[in-house]
DNA sequence: ACAGATTACTAGGAGTTCCTACTATCTGCC
DNA sequence: GGCAGATAGTAGGAACTCCTAGTAATCTGT
């Protein structure tokens, strides 16, 4: 089923061909983007027995990491850097299966707070431990190129204006 | 806007705080996850001026490059490791927009050729050259660091089977 | 020769993300 | 006070991806 050659490589050797510019950066973004696709195919695989996808683990994981289990909608966005309208998608998932509560801001009342529950901070928990066990998707690749690449991937980050 | 601190950084404090595993997997995958929505974000603004998004830049550039400029739906699948059903929303919008054209294969009448027409051929040089001057969105990277993702990401892909 | 397995493609539908537009609320400044 | 502009959240809609299931054609083994 595997290709009989690495297809980034080839693309690589009809960029140049053809003469085509910034072959190195089109070959790195082609490797991010697939490694992309193999990572959340893996994790979401690993997930599924919990009912949770990627984006709904992380804010479950989040809210389980604030010192109140709550967190502000905007907060969550900020912090997982997805748009509104996706945390207001993936809260209402998260509400309907019972593992996030919505409750009002004690303060601001244009604001909403998400609260993980009980059974949330349960899951949260033993969906971790899968995703451990399933080395994050990233089996295969030397502890020593793990650290590369999330170096390496930091500017890249920093420049985008993560931080 | 930027967070005033790296949030994969302090991801990473959290895990380690409650004991969770795999922690340099974990924010490898996120960092890789996030370094995905950063560049597909940059690279889909630079080709918006020519109708394209990168699936359907990436479909037609390998046809462009085949030597008749033709290539059945499944193997543009297994050249893009996506879905054959992605294949054809791809094949359909680009045949909307004149920049292909299915055709029968010759010898198997269970297979369908998309064809380069020579519009799409004349959008994709233009459009790589936008890519190209758009650092395919990888701005920020330092050229040594393009080349140790690139070699950093070959043992995943390779053990996911991609060749 | 031919039945069963495989392969190629597509329709319909679910899931995710984003964008625009809207309401409600808050903040800063006169 | 009170008003303009910013901020919080959501509804509706578009786009992309995948999955399942279905049809048509080809290949394989006996």
């Amino acid at each position: 089923m595997p290709l009989p050659f690495d297809p980034i490589a080839e693309a690589r050797r009809n960029w140049e061909a053809r003469g085509w510019d910034a072959v190195d950066a089109m070959a790195t973004a082609t490797s991010i983007t697939r490694a992309h696709q193999i990572l959340l195919r893996r994790i979401d695989a690993a997930l599924e027995p919990f009912g949770l996808v990627f984006s709904r683990f992380e804010a479950l994981a989040l809210l389980s990491f604030t010192r109140t289990g709550a967190l502000p909608m905007a907060r969550i966005g900020e912090r997982l850097q997805v748009h509104p309208t996706s945390v207001t998608n993936t809260i209402d998932r998260l509400e309907a299966d019972g593992l996030v509560a919505r409750i009002p801001h004690p303060t601001d009342r244009r604001a909403t707070l998400a609260e993980i529950t009980p059974t949330g901070r349960d899951l949260a928990t033993r969906a971790a431990r899968a995703l451990a066990d399933a080395d994050y998707g990233l089996d295969g690749m030397a502890e020593r190129d793990l650290a590369a690449v999330e170096r390496a991937l930091g500017p890249l980050r920093s420049a985008a204006g993560d931080f």
